[in-house]
DNA sequence: TCCACAAGTAAGTTAACACTTACGTAAATT
DNA sequence: AATTTACGTAAGTGTTAACTTACTTGTGGA
């Protein structure tokens, strides 16, 4: 189920949707209308945003209002702490020492 | 760039090679090992999770050793952190308020 | 140098997905 | 009830990407 706010989230566009949705309540058509894609293309974004919980909507007449749903980036960056541990601090750690020794890339993979 | 690690993590199957990575320097093949797919799709895998910072690679004779970077969830983490500016904990006062009005899920577009 | 081992690369296939246009639906207006 | 407004859904298309099977590359040993 996060893993599907992950995947949702990944997406450029809905990743848009959602800055633009973060402070404002916003109607469907509102929100279109900010992009050069079409309204039925926005619609399925809403609609994925809605069904992975980074996003509600609630009905106003005829209208559909849609606002970003903090809930749903807690649980990403949960996963995220969980991901590996939660060890990251160490692991951190690890890696500031290991700047000291390389500053280049991680890796070149140019042969 | 940061696009590109959220897209990367956002896979099943390279989150498992990441889990698998995360402590232990493993070779391509013993990582392989582990997987029902084929040797070259894990070794796809890896090169995008290297491509985009999430897993670091050394050559040790034949073989190639892969391990997490810790930057490079970091940085997914800083993304999501600064995507709707910081004010998550001020939505997130909002979110636990609103759980005491509705306990039900975030919608429930059945119509 | 010839062989074996470890791994990446190429090319092709299938599925997923971000789009489009066309159509359906539901609430407000007349 | 018919119309308008706001929106979702259906169906089809092109592109991406996760796989597969072959093949190539590179390292170490006899």
């Amino acid at each position: 189920m996060v893993e599907a706010a992950l995947k949702a989230i990944a997406d450029p566009r809905r990743q848009d949707i959602l800055v633009i949705v973060h402070e404002n309540e916003l109607s469907a058509g509102d929100i279109a209308s900010r992009f050069d894609i079409t309204r039925p293309a926005i619609s399925q974004h809403l609609r994925v945003l809605v069904d992975t919980g980074l996003v509600s909507m609630r009905r106003d007449g005829t209208r559909r209002l849609y606002k970003a749903r903090p809930e749903g980036l807690e649980e990403i960056r949960a996963f995220l702490d969980q991901f590996w541990g939660r060890s990251l601090d160490l692991l951190k750690k690890a890696a500031e020492q290991e700047q000291q020794g390389e500053s280049d890339e991680h890796t070149d993979h140019s042969g």
